[in-house]
DNA sequence: TTGAAAGCGTTACCAC
DNA sequence: GTGGTAACGCTTTCAA
């Protein structure tokens, strides 16, 4: 079979090859190629002619392996699942913030296991990534530390992390929730639920800190029979709900601390047809949450600014920032769509 | 200021660092961290013990520079929108089949700007990734045929494309809008509408044909004015809804062609509480769907197969599969809810 | 089984 | 301005 130009795999034309055709050094290629000035125009654009004629195309990997700042313009993202709504949202934020400096995204899904993030970690610094974004699974990373140390700068996202040296953004988890059982407690409610997620995730463990705060400021009595956490999935949520909808004494109000598990509690909530008397208040947007009837109320992050904020802090760093470690903290914003503003029985 | 250890950007150690601690030469150190055979037991261990210590890690993107097959395992993933369900699950498929095979993928968003996919094609190809998987935004596109020629295979996702030799991975759209209105028709509707996005978009063209042959299959009259194509976003398709509801002889069933319309065409119908007597079937599915009061029936895709398939094409270009271009047909999946079960007034 | 040396495509340096 | 040449960190002959 002849060789035809539609072969492939086989070997693309190099600066070499355009150097020999223009008649020209490799080095003035190179120029041309990289956009540097001081080369006569006539030269230049026998080059570039070359080029085109040649199909030739700069080799990246080449390029950054002996260029002196050995930048390969790309950045390692390590998310908990490409799939889900938060995540993706803080991807394209990342991705986008890393276009506008030409740099593009590496990314990979840990499904919460550290062992995945740690093989992500490692497959991301040998393709010697400029630098991590990081929604770490675990308080400690070593591998994560380790990175840093190899001179990839690092940058925590959604949870903070005990590895040194290390930027985080995260969000103000207590002070959303806190707000959040202000205001139904001024609504009337006095038996005010929480559902949270696995109390070995950080988030939960604030989400159900604020709760507990909440209540304290309001002055409100804290019964723990309304507390339920360990739910992970929003089957185990909607069977918690049953739970708590069947006391004697059941709850007016029921603050949910995750997306799934807020998914969870309202479809207990319609199979009972109590959406509309109990209130409830979630911990995450949802899509098409104001479709519903009423719409649910939620505490939302804003997924886009903390990518953004994650990536900004990271150029910082490949801009020589040497200072110690940043920790941002964004806030939450409560959107009333229904669900949280209905009347508990104290209400005036 | 002393050099630290924590001093960023501090040089890593290499083979070569590694073969002389060890009292070896490089070569061997290579076939050690290659973990190929035919090294000494303890020459094996000299070498990873003072690799450890060293603290060295392979750098992947000098090895493939080296290395005969040139492989960088990282493909290229073209998507409209990295934040949008659709492509996020796209995406997470494609993630989870490369990572199968120790390959990384790189993302980007054209959000449908053909000059942004073109700039991504060129990024990727300039990074020499192993192969690309496209949701190309034009039919026409030079830009991949030239990646194509240049030795990079291409499989392009959701619509077909003009370039040459390039597999394809595309869904029946039009069975999936005739099935529906076929069962529109059964449940007594005679006057069905269709509400569809940009006819720029292909697949928004070919679910409008599909609308027109399930009309002409059940024998029932296609009304011109029942039909509104161009909307893109929920905002359009909001509009149009109260356009149709609002006519003299106003439709009984509504068949929506994507995403966002459906979401739109939907909050009309709630907002003239007819949520319970218009029927709605949408194209695609959408999140937390069965939340709603009734549910939304919707022809679904499977993102999580196409992108599956899609790369799996791909890796056989890879495994030198030098066949004719492929191309997969995938069906969809009705999922009845309630909205599209409503009863039309021919209803028996 | 091992190591020296060539070279992957590029950029940086230094002479001209 | 321009081009030769060394080197980036690695893999791959090839000879010992």
């Amino acid at each position: 079979m002849p060789s035809s130009e539609n072969d492939a795999g086989r070997r693309s034309a190099t600066m070499r090859d355009v150097a020999t055709m223009a008649g020209v050094g490799i080095a003035t290629v190179s120029r041309v190629v990289n956009g540097k000035p001081g080369v006569a125009p006539d030269l230049a654009e026998k080059v570039t002619r070359a080029a085109e004629l040649l199909g030739y195309r700069h080799d990246l990997t080449a390029s950054s392996l002996r260029r002196a700042d050995r930048r390969t313009r790309t950045l390692g993202l390590i998310i908990e699942d490409a799939a889900n709504p938060f995540s993706a949202a803080l991807h394209r934020a990342v991705e986008d913030t890393a276009a506008e400096r030409g740099v593009l995204v590496l990314a990979g899904s840990t499904d919460e296991d550290p062992v995945r993030e740690r093989g992500l970690v490692n497959t991301f610094t040998a393709r010697r990534v400029d630098g991590l974004i990081v929604v770490p699974t675990g308080l400690t990373d070593t591998e994560l530390d380790a990175a840093r140390r190899g001179g990839t700068p690092v940058v925590c996202v959604d949870r903070p992390t005990t590895a040194q040296q290390v930027d985080t953004v995260t969000v103000d988890n207590r002070a959303g929730v806190r707000a959040a059982v202000r205001k139904l407690y001024a609504a009337g409610h006095r038996r005010i639920a929480f559902l949270g997620d696995l109390s070995a995730i950080w988030t939960a463990e604030e989400r159900h800190a604020g709760f507990v705060e909440g209540l304290a400021e309001a002055g409100c009595v804290l019964h723990p029979a309304l507390i339920r956490r360990g739910l992970h999935g929003a089957e185990a949520a909607q069977e918690a709900t049953r739970e708590l909808l069947a006391l004697p004494q059941p709850p007016t109000a029921l603050v949910s601390a995750q997306n799934l598990v807020t998914v969870g509690v309202r479809k207990t909530l319609q199979e009972l047809r109590l959406q509309h008397h109990v209130a409830l208040i979630g911990f995450d947007d949802l899509p098409f949450a104001d479709l519903l009837e009423p719409g649910i109320s939620v505490i939302a992050q804003d997924p886009a600014s903390i990518g953004r904020e994650a990536a900004t802090l990271l150029f910082d760093r490949l801009d020589g920032e040497h200072g110690p470690a940043r920790h941002r903290v964004l806030t939450t914003r409560y959107l009333a769509r229904g669900s949280g503003e209905l009347p508990g029985p104290e209400g005036m």
